[in-house]
DNA sequence: CGCTGGCTTGATTCTATTCAATTTTCGTGG
DNA sequence: CCACGAAAATTGAATAGAATCAAGCCAGCG
């Protein structure tokens, strides 16, 4: 992986909903949880990471030596079953956490589905400054919950029975990652058909009909393979919930 | 429900594995992550409350006002489908905190499993002590990545192709969360197979065939409905992962 | 312009769901 | 302590839906 030590944005920058708050700063999105100082001192302990498309950041089992915060790029973190399927656990974006460790190790594989700018925070350094530092840490807190929350949610998506409903649902999460601000944008897919079908645990064929079938029923429309756009919001709400 | 302001026991107890630390202190198992000092503040701004087998503990949607901390007993976290089916987020035993909530509002449904004892947390007390307590924090911190482990657990075990590797997995799951010793004690099942069904999405119908042909080839033996034990461990690990 | 990998589509197979009937268990009150 | 009723669990038969496997198609890229 490339490495440079110079800071090219003013710090790290994490996003999330706070559990507690409600409806701040804005209801409905989520909020900057760093301040100036913090998003300073974080700099000064990180390296600016880049990997590209396709390329794998850490494998599953390695030592956790760094969290990572993504600039910019989308990686996925996923599983690999014994028959050698990938089980994609979710996909981050810009502003989010990963290298979720347990006992030192990471418990997952993470790879770029885009050229991904990152910065990498030694895991040694930051703990050490959390025990200290109550702010900083809290602002952790707060985007464990809201990782959490996303986690018990694709729990959630994948006990839907039909394949419709799994992606209608897993429509309106990317769409939510992507916090569009307006109902009309289009939801770009990074990730390929299967990384789809890994993540809502479907076999890429069910995938492919069942966007099919949502575009056929004028729910969704496809610019191309990667864009979409949700056409009849109500509609697909409906089959969301079966 | 009933509360009384007495301490029973010596304060609230906060149990999961390091995520940076490795083997700390034994390796596959759980530590206690409050120290006394903790344990005795947290007292003072807990109370101790009691709830019957089958009594809801809160509802989603409703203001979190507080975080509970398990004494004794298990609760089962859950989501009502539009259809109103349940689906299990998942369940909680002693040491366990629960009560997870987003911009000030509980976002699942918590019911308790047998009698329950527990402390109730005010959030609002906790957050203020929070952002000044870092010590304290990180182990809230601990925590949480604990469950967001937990959680993509979950995610994975719904993944599982067939229903048999379901049930094998969960059973891992449950005996992990009992974190049993020796290899050879039992597991106490306690929620029905309704529950069990809305945890690994499953119809109660198919679940019920799975145990039995676990039960069948010798995997697993039940002495009742509620209590099993891993005779195979070996097939079990198998079937678990297809 | 052709090649390669991702994507789509079709036919078959297989497994869990459904729904209903029956048995077992559990809690209650006599 | 036992008997009863209600709820939970099991079992069976039919059905529905996705997986699988294989073949063809399209898109992006050299």
């Amino acid at each position: 992986m490339a490495t440079k030590s110079l800071n090219l944005a003013g710090g790290p920058l994490i996003r999330a909903f706070d559990p507690w708050l409600s409806g701040y700063p804005s209801p409905g999105k989520p909020h900057q949880l760093l301040n100036d100082e913090e998003r300073a001192w974080l700099a000064t302990i990180a390296s600016v990471v880049r990997f590209k498309k396709g390329e794998t950041i850490y494998s599953f089992g390695e030592p956790a030596t760094f969290l990572f915060n993504i600039i910019s790029g989308v990686v996925k973190i996923y599983l690999v079953a014994r028959k050698g399927e990938e089980s994609i656990v979710c996909f981050h974006y810009p502003e989010d956490l990963f290298g979720l460790a347990e006992k030192g190790k990471y418990i997952n594989s993470a790879k770029a589905l885009t050229p991904l700018t990152a910065y990498a925070l030694p895991t040694a350094a930051l703990r050490t400054r959390m025990v200290k530092d109550a702010a900083l840490e809290f602002h952790f807190v707060a985007k464990l919950c809201h990782d959490l929350r996303e986690a018990q949610r694709h729990a959630f998506l994948l006990a839907r029975r039909h394949a419709i409903a799994k992606l209608a649902m897993f429509l309106q999460l990317q769409e939510r990652l992507q916090s569009v601000a307006g109902q009309q944008a289009e939801i770009y897919l990074p990730m390929d058909r299967a990384d789809i079908a890994g993540y809502i645990d479907l076999s890429p064929a069910a995938v492919s009909r069942g966007l099919r079938d949502l575009a056929a029923r004028r729910v969704v429309k496809f610019r191309d393979r990667r864009h979409v756009k949700i056409v009849n919001r109500k509609v697909l709400e409906e089959l969301a919930s079966e």
